[in-house]
DNA sequence: TCTGGGGTCCTAGGACCC
DNA sequence: TCTGGGGTCCTAGGACCC
């Protein structure tokens, strides 16, 4: 009898099933077998269903108002996105999993590799198994385990899991046999990384199964499109070659930007808002340890519809990197300013911080307008105050130019939110 | 009436320098 | 009046992801 194989390294793909909705369900045991969908942030379209929902046909993505009648009459229970509860259930089941494997790189808010070394498939499928078991146990929410020697084939594994009951939430494509069937068994559009502009170039050229693409011709890919492609061809063949330098830790950019409940039409009204996503964006600036240098605002009319639309931005590259609010607020109506025009009705904006360095590394400069060190260590002071009185009511205390009234309640409010079960002792759930 | 929000990576092309 | 090549840095935009 042969030696059973020992792998060099294998991913093991932890993926939480219906994540959002799982996390409402863990408080309402009453909503156990029932339709339940949560909504985008404001509401509008539909971001995570339940078996139930999917069953009934409602697509992932559809516009709230367009599934009214079904909602109704099938007595699907709707939620509006309750981050705060996602992030710390997230927080949970990543905690735990890492108790199980060291070489965890959190890819979503939802889902982690796990990579193991010298190990064979059977041990490989009772990780996978252990660690299912215990996260449902522990934390209450399912998962799926995709496992396979690339990143890319341990998604589509993970697909494949889930799709068939069968497979119990487990399914392994080391052994040749299960890699050659989810390759012939796939369309590519299934492929992770190939989205809808590449599905249609690639059906273009002949290529329709993800077996077809694993035999396309790498270089020839990689010169009409991109490495890109030509990377997702190398790992459905077993060639590992996305490195996991991603780390949340060190992400390079901010963006905060919301769609308002009503049109905003004046510049006082925008401006307004911008401030508030300002603040917010700064807060989580800092609480990355990170000073910004560049910054953008945006603002834009709705695509749809037939008023007359616009959209623009502007940026603004910092004299010395910053985390103050108050350098932002005012960087903001200097760029409104340039980019504003009457007339239209505005349904969106945002900013954006980027460029990023991890101290402020002050320099003396004789000729530019960097600030002496005193003015920004109490900068840095003003700051970790502001962000210690928020930390519970992130509007205890705010600068001038922010409203207090406008982040929910004037222009965005959530309708269905469910509590905040796990960071708010007010809304703890009661036992009777 | 109501059409998400927040990210990453890659590439082409322009500006600028020698 | 004609007309470089090579290198770097930056930016905008495209494509993709959950």
């Amino acid at each position: 009898m042969n030696e059973p194989k020992v792998f060099d390294k294998v991913y093991l793909l932890c993926d939480c099933n219906n994540f959002f909705v799982s996390c409402e369900k863990l408080f309402r045991p009453d909503l156990a077998n029932r339709p339940v969908a949560v909504l985008s942030n404001n509401d509008g379209v539909v971001v995570s269903r339940s078996y139930e929902t999917k069953k009934l046909g409602i697509p992932m993505g559809v516009p709230v108002f367009k599934i009214q009648k079904e909602i109704k009459k099938y007595h699907i229970t709707t939620f509006s996105s309750n981050f705060s509860l996602y992030i710390d259930i997230s927080t949970r089941v990543m905690t735990t999993l890492e108790s199980y494997c060291k070489d965890l790189e959190v890819y979503s808010v939802d889902e982690a590799f796990l990579s193991f070394e010298n190990i064979t498939e059977e041990e490989a499928i009772q990780k996978a198994f252990m660690l299912k078991n215990a996260i449902a146990r522990k934390i209450g929410i399912p998962i799926g385990v995709g496992i396979a020697r690339t990143k890319t084939l341990a998604k589509l594994a993970n697909h494949y899991a889930k799709q068939r009951p069968q497979n119990k939430g487990v399914f392994s494509v080391l052994n040749e046999g299960n890699r050659q069937r989810i390759l012939i068994d796939n369309p590519i559009a299934e492929i992770w990384g190939i989205g809808a502009r590449m599905e249609e170039h690639l059906l273009e050229d002949g290529y329709a199964t993800a077996y077809e693409l694993s035999k396309a011709d790498t270089g020839v890919l990689q010169k009409k499109y991109s490495i890109v492609v030509a990377r997702t061809v190398n790992e459905l063949n077993n060639i590992d070659c996305i490195d996991s330098s991603t780390n949340p830790q060190n992400q390079d950019q901010i963006m905060w930007s919301r769609t308002f409940k009503d049109r905003v039409t004046s510049f006082d009204d925008l401006y307004e808002a911008l401030c508030n996503y300002c603040a917010d964006a700064c807060a989580k600036l800092r609480s990355l340890n990170r000073y910004a240098r560049k910054f953008t605002i945006f603002i834009r009319t709705s695509y749809f519809g037939d008023k007359a639309k616009y959209a623009n931005d502007a940026t603004i590259l910092l004299d010395y990197p910053s985390a103050d609010t108050r350098v932002y607020l005012e960087a903001t109506k200097l760029l409104l300013q340039s980019i504003y025009k009457e007339g239209y009705e505005y349904m969106k904006a945002g900013v954006l911080l980027y460029d990023f360095v991890e101290s402020r590394a002050y320099q003396a400069d004789l000729f530019s307008q960097t600030p002496d060190k005193e003015t920004l260590d109490n900068s840095d002071k003003l700051m970790s105050a502001l962000d210690a009185i928020n930390k519970g009511d992130k509007n205890t205390v705010y600068l001038g130019a922010q409203n207090k009234l406008t982040k929910e309640e004037k222009f965005n409010a959530p309708k269905h939110k469910s509590p905040l079960y796990t960071s708010s002792f007010d809304d703890l759930p009661e036992i009777f």
